[in-house]
DNA sequence: CATGAATGAGGCTTCATTCAT
DNA sequence: CATGAATGAAGCCTCATTCAT
C-alpha cells in the first residue's frame, strides 16, 4: 500500500519541491534524499533534471484538470462552471502552499534548451484554453466563434489574476477577476 | 561618451542578461567578463548578485514607464490611453528579446529569502496598477471607485496577456486582452 | 598498497598542511590538488572545511597518544613515566616539522562558530590529563585525591613547556618543566 | 579630548578586533570602518595589515606589563609579587572578553612570512621571562642562579595556564599554577 | 534496482593592497 | 589626511551527471 515504486516517489517528491520551492531552487541530491533512493536509480528513470520536471508537470496537469472538473461540477450550467474557475483559483490561494502556478513559475526562468518544460506548458495552458472554449460552446446562447473568442478572455483573466494574486500575495486579483469575467460573460 | 562608470557597465549588463537569460542563468561571472570589470569592483558597487537584480529592476521600471507614458502620449483622452497599452504590448512582443515581464519571470523561482527581489515586483506592479487608476479617474465618465474598480480589471487583463503571450510566443492574448478591456470600459 | 582511498588521501594531505601551515593559510584548493582529488569528491566526503579539520585532530589524536604510550613504554614506574613525557615533548621538537601543538595551534584563532573544532581541543586535552591521572594514580605513594591534583599540575607544566618552546622555538622549556615535574611529584 | 588620531584610532580598533575574533578572523575593511578611517589613510600609516598588528602587540606589551605591575605593587616581597600573577592571571580570565594570551594566540597561526609578528611575541615573551627573573634575584633567599631557574619553571605555568584556561574555558589551571608556583619556590 | 564515489565546471563572495582624485 | 574606485587572487561550496560495484 504505502511502498510506492521508485519512479511514483521521485514524481511525488519532485513535484512538492519543484512547485514549493522552485525548478532551479531544488537540486537533484534534495529529490532523491527526500524520495529515499539511490540517484543512479533516478537516473534509470529520468535521463536528466529536466525530464522529471516534465514528469511532474504531467502530473500536476492531471491533478489540476481534475481537481477544476470536480469543482465545477457542482454547476449546471456551462457559463456557471467557467465563472466558477475563479472560486477554484481563489480555494487554491488559501492553500498555505500557494505559489502561483506550476507552469508559470517553471518556464520563467529556465535554462536555454528546455524545450521539453516549456512544451510542456504550452500544452497545459492549451487544454485549459479548450476547456473554457468546450464549456461555452456547450451555451446554445453562443455561436462556436464567439464562444471561442469569449473564451479567450476569459483565459487572459485566469492567467492574469493568478499571476498577480501570487506577486501580491493577494486574492484581490481573483476576485476583480471573476467580476470581469461575469461581465464579459453576460 | 562611450565610457560609462563602472556601476552603470554593471547595471547595463546585468539588466541585458538577467532580462536574457534569467537570474539564475545568469552568473556572476558572465557579467563581470561582459562587463569588462573586475570582480572585487563589482562587489564594491553592489553587495550581492541580489542587490544587482534590485539595480536593474529599478531601471527597467523607469524605461519601462518612461516608454508606456511615451507610447500613449499620443492618445488624448484617457481612456483611449489605457486601452493603448496594448498596443504598447504588442509592440515589445514583436521585440526580438521579448521574453516577457521582468518581475513577473524574476520573482516566479527565487532562491529564498530574496525578499528585496520580491519587494521591487511588488512595487512596479502597485505602480503600474496606481497609473491605470489615475488614468481612469481622469475621466469624468467614472466615479473615482468606478475608476479603480475597473482599472484593477484592466490590469489582471495585462498581466494574463504578457504572461501569456510569452507561454504561447503569440501576440493572441495581447489582442484579445485589448479586446476585452474596451468591453469592460465601453 | 599506494593507493589509499580519496578519503584517506584528503585527511593525510590536510593533516600535512593543517599542522604545518595552519588552518586559515591551508585553502580548500592546496588540499584537493595536493591530494590529487576533485573538489566536489572532497565535499562528498566531508561538509565542509571545518570537518576535515576535525577528521585531521580525530586522526592526530590517536597519533600522538599512540606515539606516547609507546614511548614511556620502556619505563617501569608511573612516576618515571609521567616523567618521561617530556622527554616525549624533546623529541618531537627536534622535528624538522615541529609548530607546537596541533590543537593549542588551531584553536587560538578560528572563524566564530567552530565548535567541533574547539570541542576537539577540549577532548584531547582531557584526554591527556586523564592519561596523566591514570598514571598517577596507579602510584601506591599517592591517594586518588593526590594523584589527581598533582597530575594537574604537571599537565600545566607540559602545555605550557609545548607552547612556549614553539615560541622561543627553542628547548629550554621543556627541559625546565621536567625539572620542575621532578620537583613536584618528589 | 575625545579625537584621536588617526594612527591611535587604528590601533585601538584593531586592538580590539584582534584580540576579541582573532586575526585571520578580522579584514582590513572592518578595522577602517569601524576605526572611521579612510583606507589610504590607514595604508599611509601601516604597510601592511602585519605592521597594525605589531602596533597591536606593542601597545598590548605595555598596557599588560603595566597592568601586572600595578596589581602586584600591594605586595610587598618579591616571593609573593610572583605568586600573585596569578591573581592576576584569574582576575583577567573572569573578563567578558578574555580571549587567552594576545601573543600566543596571533602567533599559532599566521602567514607564512609574519616574522615581525613571531618577533614581538619572543619579545613580551623574554620581557615576561626576565620580570620573573628579577623579582627573584631581589630575594636574598635565592642566588642569582637559583632565582633564574626557578623562575623558568615559573614562566612555564604562566604559559600552560593560560592556554589550558583559555581551551578549557575554566579557571582551574590558574588555581592550579597557582599553588604549583608556590610548592617551586617554597 | 541500490550504493555512493568521483568528477569538471561553475556558483557567490572576500581578501589585502594600490591608485587617482 | 580623506575618499572610494579598481584590482587579481583566492576563499569555500554546490551543481547535474557518470560510472564501477
Amino acid at each position: 500500500m504505502k511502498k510506492l515504486g521508485v519512479k511514483e516517489r521521485i514524481i511525488e517528491t519532485a513535484s512538492d519541491l519543484f512547485y514549493n520551492q522552485g525548478y532551479n531552487q531544488t537540486g537533484i541530491n534534495q529529490i532523491i534524499d527526500q524520495a529515499g533512493v539511490a540517484k543512479a536509480s533516478m537516473y534509470q528513470h529520468f535521463r536528466s533534471k529536466e525530464d522529471i520536471a516534465v514528469a511532474y508537470l504531467v502530473a500536476r496537469h492531471s491533478m489540476w484538470m481534475g481537481n477544476l472538473e470536480e469543482r465545477v461540477s457542482k454547476k449546471k450550467d456551462s457559463k456557471s462552471k467557467v465563472i466558477c474557475v475563479f472560486d477554484y483559483l481563489n480555494e487554491w490561494l488559501t492553500d498555505v502552499n500557494y505559489r502561483g502556478c506550476g507552469w508559470q513559475n517553471i518556464v520563467t526562468d529556465l535554462p536555454a534548451d528546455h524545450d521539453k518544460i516549456k512544451d510542456q506548458a504550452i500544452f497545459h495552458k492549451n487544454e485549459l484554453r479548450s476547456w473554457v472554449h468546450n464549456q461555452l460552446m456547450a451555451e446554445t446562447e453562443y455561436t462556436n466563434r464567439q464562444a471561442k473568442d469569449l473564451g479567450d478572455e476569459v483565459i487572459i483573466l485566469i492567467e492574469g489574476a493568478i499571476i498577480l494574486s501570487q506577486i501580491q500575495k493577494d486574492s484581490w486579483p481573483i476576485k476583480t477577476a471573476k467580476k470581469a469575467c461575469k461581465k464579459i460573460l453576460a
